[in-house]
DNA sequence: GAATCATATAAGTGATGACTTATATGATTG
DNA sequence: CAATCATATAAGTCATCACTTATATGATTC
């Protein structure tokens, strides 16, 4: 699955926000998502399962528990589609400040 | 809608990377998409729809075509997200050097 | 070994969004 | 003004994916 595909969804992006906080537990992830978006625990553990086999993340077993943490591997790729646009929000705000001084040079002048 | 929700879309990234290159025509667009994905004139229209809605992509008339171009501001908050990511795979990269350093020495130890 | 804990997986459901065909709308031409 | 071009919108369809409940699986405790 593309990275971009995997981040279309709220509650992954959310996810891989706690994770880049720190390695989280499978139940400490469920109940932040359960108290934000109100969905059961085995809804989290399927995002949880898209995320491991996408490679965002990585999981360890201890004991019954299981300790996921993020692999950032795939942003690599999600930053370079996006790069090839970073030209271009420069380039607006370029624009956009040599507008605001024409702006000021019309009010003066 | 969200920014992440739109580029969820591989059409909608590909339309993206089409305008990218500079201003497009609808029916360019529609051209390109129909080869790449098989789907019909009113599909990619929606789909223009939705990046002109989300503020993506801009659109001006010129007689019976529209003309359309990127508006890469919404990028930026694409950016500033997946930037929070940036550390982790920079740091991901320093283990690997270290781990390929550590290997070498052990075969030659 | 039964009970409990932690959580993944199985199986089913149904809403949504990506698609389709039809056609409306806007512009131009002859 | 009818015909044609360009393309957006309307209305309907249905596959997919995000959800649910049920339960299987793995680990620990007593």
């Amino acid at each position: 699955m593309h990275a971009f595909d995997v981040l279309g969804d709220p509650v992954r992006r959310r996810i891989l926000e706690l994770l880049a906080e720190g390695e989280h537990a499978s139940g400490e992830i469920v109940a932040v998502i359960q108290a934000e978006f109100g969905i059961s625990q085995p809804a989290v553990s399927q995002h949880l399962k898209v995320l491991r086999e996408s490679g965002f993340a990585r999981v360890r077993s201890e004991g019954p528990r299981r300790l996921y943490e993020m692999d950032a591997a795939p942003f690599k790729d999600v930053d370079e589609w996006v790069g090839r646009f970073r030209g271009f929000w420069s380039h607006k705000l370029d624009a956009l400040a040599t507008e605001i001084a024409r702006g000021k040079k019309k009010r003066k002048g």
